[in-house]
DNA sequence: CCAGTGCGTTTGCAAATGCATACACGCTCT
DNA sequence: AGAGCGTGTATGCATTTGCAAACGCACTGG
């Protein structure tokens, strides 16, 4: 067995950059990091360490096991905590609110593997969410919920 | 700001190496790194990288997670609830979807501690976020609070 | 007494990280 | 035509990682 994903690292984080649509001059100011290594790191040149990958983390807003877990860092032997599990186990919040919940992550998630079986497709496939709408500028701003 | 834990990993690590009752050559051999530098790791003369703390990790026989905290690798914030953790860990969608559910979820929980508190008066009637829109199909009949 | 073995530490040194600077390309104005 | 601003990328360089080899110290036993 060889190491599948060793640079998938980089790949995840550009990845995980793009869908947020934001730049990588951006990424690298929120990350605390220059540009031209994140450039490097996306394109596997350069493995970053752990605290550049933390920091990474922050500025895209993901976890940072998620980022561990990719780079292969952790091993995983977790079942990657079912997120549908999670909200049916919820008591804090309505049966109603409980079932928008589970939809939109579903949504979610046939959206996302449509985006793969489309392969390389310039054209953005179904832009997937509205997600201006909920927050306007995820990226630089502070998101704020009335 | 924050460099007050760096050598604490260092110390971490030996607590536990000691604690084992196992080498400082014995431990790095099952880790798979120099004992040389092993034991700069643990005076804090050299900080290690993700790959070799998760070694580290797995010649100790501990969570590889258990070290990164200590590093100050992950944040840990408090236990935050399930599904928060859950939502923030899953690799298979984007983080602007991360965001959408995270904000979502957090609302239903505003509003349903508003609505604990004011009776059955919904303090705010605009609802936070079309979330309809996201998916179109997942709540046809809308999802106001009760 | 001092060879043999264990321990942890220090000392160079190749290789890598991470940054600042400069570069090439694309786009929009005036 | 350019100037200007945006993107991502290559290059040079200080700093650091991580290792192999050599070191000092304590304990054994032939």
């Amino acid at each position: 067995m060889e190491l599948p994903k060793v640079g998938s690292i980089g790949e995840y984080i550009r990845e995980q950059r793009t869908q947020a649509k934001i730049s990588l001059r951006q990424l690298a100011a929120q990350a605390g990091v220059s540009f031209p290594y994140l450039s490097q790191v996306e394109r596997g040149v350069r493995k970053p360490s752990a605290e550049i990958l933390n920091q990474i983390a922050k500025g895209l807003r993901i976890s940072s096991q998620a980022l561990y877990v990719q780079a292969g860092l952790i091993d995983e032997r977790e079942p990657e905590s079912d997120v549908l599990a999670a909200i049916r186990a919820d008591v804090t919040i309505t049966g109603r609110q409980r079932q928008v919940l589970v939809d939109i992550y579903e949504s979610f998630r046939k959206e996302n593997k449509a985006a793969e079986n489309e392969g390389a497709q310039p054209t953005q496939p179904a832009e997937p969410l509205d997600a201006a709408s909920l927050n306007g500028h995820a990226t630089s701003e502070g998101y704020n919920l009335p």
